[in-house]
DNA sequence: CCTTAATCCTGGAAGC
DNA sequence: TGCTTCCAGGATTAAG
């Protein structure tokens, strides 16, 4: 069969992942050392020197996430926001050990006690975007992205999705109505929420809504749980691969059997979007 | 208002 | 076996 093979792919339970397993190995160190492989991996720095805006010589005090987006806040207020892409993976090198790969590997931070935190991304749709303040990164990369999809509730949803005459499934994968969700969630919250993805978003009842924005948040969380779900090539910050035990529903299974019903799951492209869905469970 | 196509890029899989 | 071809993905931009 094809395309059984999971490439990383980060979405919000992946990114949130990295997120979780990079704080306690970031937070509360400083950079003593900015590495860059490649200068256009870095994607906006304001003027100055390009180090220094990387965070170097600063401590980490927190990182955020935002959708699929992430940053790191140092001590005086800089911010660094990583973007994954589709291929990125970043990492913690322990001190006095050796990366498992280094290829395509983009941005190194070396930090105080030793260890790096590596940025690698062999297809480059990720990068690195820095701000000398967080209300700056804001203000440039968060404020045109819609609610976090973690946590979306039913009434925020609605008025993203208002009276739009799209496909639901390309409303879902557009960040400015909701950030975080991609091609897998998007497919496997619609069969969740027994709905067909080509349903006009405006054509929505109120009832579809509000199990859409519960499914969002349930397959997301069990996502999250899953430490990224399946994914072949993810790693987190510990360089630890997603857990096996969930497996996808309908995304990737076009022609296989549902697994709720046994009718073969429909293919299909929305929004340059594979797709897959059930016929019977997820009815227009 | 909407969709489609092209662009960026690499590696894995499939086809011959 | 080795080559070529196709395809996946997110985000952005341009064109229809």
């Amino acid at each position: 069969m094809r395309h059984n093979g999971r490439r990383a792919m980060p979405e919000l339970p992946e990114v949130e992942t990295v997120r979780r397993t990079l704080g306690p190995r970031w937070i509360g160190r400083s950079v003593v050392a900015v590495k860059i492989g490649r200068a256009d991996f870095v994607r906006r720095a304001p003027a100055g020197p390009r180090l220094a805006a990387l965070g170097m010589g600063g401590t980490a005090t927190d990182i955020l996430r935002h959708g699929k987006q992430m940053a790191v806040v140092f001590d005086d207020g800089r911010a660094v926001h990583l973007h994954l892409g589709m291929s990125g993976q970043v990492f913690v090198v322990a001190p006095g050990t050796a990366p498992a790969r280094t290829d395509h590997v983009h941005i190194r931070w070396m930090l105080n006690d030793g260890s790096a935190v590596l940025f690698r991304d062999p297809r480059r749709f990720g990068g690195v975007w820095a701000f000398a303040t967080v209300e700056e990164l804001q203000r440039e990369r968060w404020e045109a992205l819609g609610p976090d999809a973690l946590t979306i509730g039913t009434a925020r949803l609605r008025q993203g999705l208002g009276h739009s005459g799209r496909a639901v499934k390309a409303c879902l994968l557009d960040q400015a109505v909701l950030a975080g969700v991609g091609n897998i969630y998007a497919d496997e919250a619609l069969f969740v929420a027994g709905i067909a993805p080509h349903t006009l978003a405006r054509d929505l009842s109120p009832e579809q809504t509000t199990r859409l924005a519960r499914a969002v948040r349930a397959v997301l969380r069990a996502g999250v749980r899953a430490r990224g779900s399946t994914l072949r090539d993810f790693v987190d910050a510990d360089s630890r691969e997603g857990s096996q035990q969930s497996r996808f529903r309908v995304y990737g299974r076009a022609g296989q059997p549902c697994r709720e019903c046994g009718a073969t799951l429909l293919g299909s492209v929305i929004s340059q979007r594979t797709t897959t869905h059930c016929p019977a469970c997820q009815a227009v």
